[in-house]
DNA sequence: GACTCATACGTGTATATACTCATTTCACCA
DNA sequence: TGGTGAAATGAGTATATACACGTATGAGTC
């Protein structure tokens, strides 16, 4: 007797899915982005486009695969966050000396929103820790690197 | 002398912020998810939808809202959600006895591919956990819940 | 210089996410 | 019974994400 090959041997204990870390990651992400979000408001952007917007700062002069490559996000993904960023008048998207690539700039009305907020991201950023504790904020950041480092080893 | 109101005090430290746990969840949460979904591309569902198919198998017929709630999810992010499926042919969506209420069902279909995807779920698990190490895996999880605790607290 | 290949990038399409606002239905009360 | 407010949901809009595919440009070779 063969069991069915669409239905191969006992139910599963779908209980141990909770432990999915891809889907506990998915739901502390939106309810801290929502935290970052919801400081950075009036500022008008998100918490994804303050990091973003940091980014490009720091890397001064950069084309969108170095940025890519640097925050660890694909590729296209960055295309259409750089493009909203840059309707909105906060990065500058030019073509570079060589013209395949092109060359991302932080804007000078990017900068003044940056600075703006700078202090909010702070803040929130502070409630967190605050939350949390220092070593338990300690191993997180380890923990995510790791998980990283994990996931993309194949 | 006073500073200008657009540029108050001396430029921050924008080097802080490569330690926003927004950020950083945001960055694992991309590479985390992608390695599921590798894992689940056979059966042509997402991690997201992986997830989705198991709460509602567990919690039987539920109302959306009741849904949104168990998962800390948007309302409306979870209708669309279970739109997809829907389309798929994987939950039922059902007017409840109040009719303002949807009832939302795993379908056979839904269950065969569920019972297909949980071995691949289990591996891509098994591959994260192992890197991982145990120990690692128990406080990943106790941070990112004391997280979604702190976030939520206002 | 022409051919070939690799590199850098954008577009089409689809899912995931959430805020705002409108609609339907129910419960309750005068 | 009619009115009022609350509850459950959907729709419009916008950003975030990524895969598959196509295009443009540069580099190297003959």
């Amino acid at each position: 007797m063969h069991s069915s090959p669409t239905q191969p041997g006992p139910e599963p204990n779908y209980l141990l899915c909770m432990d999915c870390a891809g889907f506990n990651l998915r739901k502390t992400m939106r309810v801290v982005s929502q935290h970052y979000d919801d400081a950075l408001r009036p500022t008008g952007i998100r918490g994804t486009q303050f990091s973003l917007l940091v980014a490009v700062k720091m890397a001064g002069p950069v084309t969108v695969t170095q940025l890519a490559e640097m925050a660890v996000m694909d590729r296209t993904t960055l295309t259409r966050n750089l493009n909203v960023l840059e309707k909105q008048g906060f990065v500058a998207i030019a073509t570079g000396t060589d013209r395949r690539t092109r060359r991302v700039t932080i804007t000078k009305e990017g900068l003044v929103t940056l600075r703006q907020a700078y202090p909010l991201w702070t803040q929130a950023q502070a409630h967190l820790i605050a939350k949390l504790g220092p070593e338990r904020q300690q191993s997180l950041m380890e923990n995510l690197s790791k998980l990283v480092e994990a996931a993309l080893a194949r």
